[in-house]
DNA sequence: CTGAAAGCGCTAACAC
DNA sequence: GTGTTAGCGCTTTCAG
């Protein structure tokens, strides 16, 4: 078999040219003449060259590669995002460095500085809030904010969370529910946002929220909250949910107690996951443009490293899909 | 603020020694003088200095990075692999790059290419048959395949596809049913592992099996394939989905057309995704061990690194999770 | 324990 | 068009 992989200077040696020719070549520089190109496409074949990409970052400084920081890898909505950032960047010869935060907060700031050096421009997904993420301005690299950021001048990407929220409590009191309730994630920044989109909606009609806490941005604690938020002293007519994991998870749970959805609660999710669609009751929730999003926040940075910053927050517009899950109130 | 950022000759001056120093303290090869230490830590804390690398990478030939190519980061089976192969992964200071091949069998080649040369090994999920992946031999990087290779000495990990199907299709044999069909996914390598486990398993009673494809291992092909099965010529009593996912497609639309689940037809998937447990009626399923899969191949090729190369295939043995969408045959 | 020097594989001026 | 030459930022003998 064979030893280590041919160098330029092999090629060099084996097609009779200097390296610089050989180098220009791989790069398609510019042209040559008839016999250089052919001895070079000759060498290269024969010795199966190619480049290394390891040397050639270090000199120009750039690795052709994203860094992509998501919180967990098994949310669909996630993989949506990844999905399509991923389009975007193959569509640019970009790599994608993927690392999957895994909701552990404490290794965020290593992991990230880290992953700065090895790419060429980051998109972040975090749960840090802006003052502790101030840091990332030192990181001398371009970067994208899966996030609304107020104080950092870091271009971002995001759906309008208030008015996602303001439109389920909407949908809602026009099924007739009075007494709504809230069940979210009070890790995630942008939980605050959502209660108060629900707040403000339901603040027009006089009425109060209770609100609870899952604790994770899951289905299984979506199962564990059911209990908790039905069969305490005030058993909502529907509930919110901080994303569809939990819903879904609320939804078996439900189930098991025997609580029916929707003649019993109507349950609402945040984010139109795939399987939201799925379930049964279909989900009722709100599409938050996930792959448009990857795509988006890909495309802004792609824009900045080819020069064109842009430090502005674009906001997709949230889109109310309403299934099974909510009804009337009886 | 500053500019670029700080070598490791810049390090050296700052502490008065020399970069040779430098490069042994930042990799603790050795013990230093207690006047060095200290001047050392200052000017790297001072400069905020981190080696960078790339540079590194170059001279070591190592890149603590690993390969991993997945068909489709939408399909939950495959996040939970990345999920296990990215936990052993940080835990010996690896970092994965990931790479979603998109169910594009095309581009798989150059993209593997491409990404064996900026890793140290690779965890490979391919279509490509044996045949057609021996150019994989060539890449001189340790390889993990994600299924088993007969002929290829590279180790793999995988199931026993033929037993989960044999499981399966003795399931629903000792449930009564008679006229079953298979829902498979033909560009897959394994589907006729399975084919071939459930018609060992119906041939033990003389039953025949009905064979369809449902084009794509996606929940959308198999809400798309249900009418054709279903409402065919020979409508079966149970049917055998590729996955989970067709199995969930399969099952919503079984519902759009009046079919109860599992009163009129009994359905089956197989992986144990998430969002089988949430379905409703929830999904009788093989469980695949998705997550330790993912671990497995990881720590192989780990393993691999460190000198210790193991040519084997580890096989899991499969597991059946029995739950609502398969009842007795009327 | 510390340092000087020789590169890793490649690109980027600048000559020819 | 093609070659020469200087490094990129770091590790690694090998002296001292």
């Amino acid at each position: 078999m064979k030893k280590l992989s041919p160098t330029i200077r092999d090629v060099a040696a084996a097609a009779g040219v200097s390296v610089a020719t050989v180098s220009k070549y791989m790069n398609g520089a510019q042209r040559f003449s008839a016999p250089v190109e052919a001895k070079l496409k000759a060498a290269i074949e024969e010795l199966g060259y190619r480049s290394n990409p390891l040397a050639r970052s270090m000199i120009t400084g750039r690795t052709r590669t994203i860094g992509l920081t998501i919180l967990d890898i098994s949310n669909p909505h996630f993989t949506n995002v990844v999905k399509g950032a991923n389009r975007i960047a193959l569509r640019h010869d970009y790599t994608l460095l993927l690392v999957d935060i895994d909701e552990t907060q404490a290794r965020e700031r290593p992991l990230i500085e880290a992953l700065a050096q090895r790419v060429d421009g980051l998109i972040v997904s975090s749960r840090l809030s802006d003052e502790e993420a101030k840091w990332m301005l030192d990181l001398d690299k371009p970067i994208v904010l899966l996030r609304r950021s107020d104080e950092l001048p870091i271009p971002s990407v995001g759906i309008d969370n208030r008015l996602a929220a303001y439109m389920l409590a909407r949908h809602l009191l026009n099924l007739g529910h009075r007494q709504i309730a809230y069940l979210g994630f009070g890790q995630a920044r942008i939980n605050d946002e959502r209660i108060r989109g629900v707040r403000e909606c339901l603040d027009e009609v006089g009425l109060t929220l209770e609100v609870h806490d899952a604790h994770a941005p899951t289905a299984r604690a979506g199962e564990h909250a059911c209990s908790r938020v039905m069969l305490g002293p005030h058993r909502p007519q529907a509930v919110i949910c901080y994303n569809d994991l939990i819903a879904l998870g609320f939804m078996k749970e439900a189930a098991s107690l025997g609580i029916r959805v929707p003649q019993d609660v109507s349950v609402t999710g945040v984010d139109n996951v795939p399987y939201s669609e799925y379930a049964s009751p279909a989900l009722t929730t709100v599409d938050v443009q996930s792959e448009k999003m990857g795509e988006l926040a890909m495309q802004k940075l792609i824009d900045a490293l080819a020069g064109h910053p842009d430090t502005g927050h674009s906001m997709f517009e949230p889109r109310l899909i309403v299934r099974d899950s909510t009804a009337p109130c009886r």
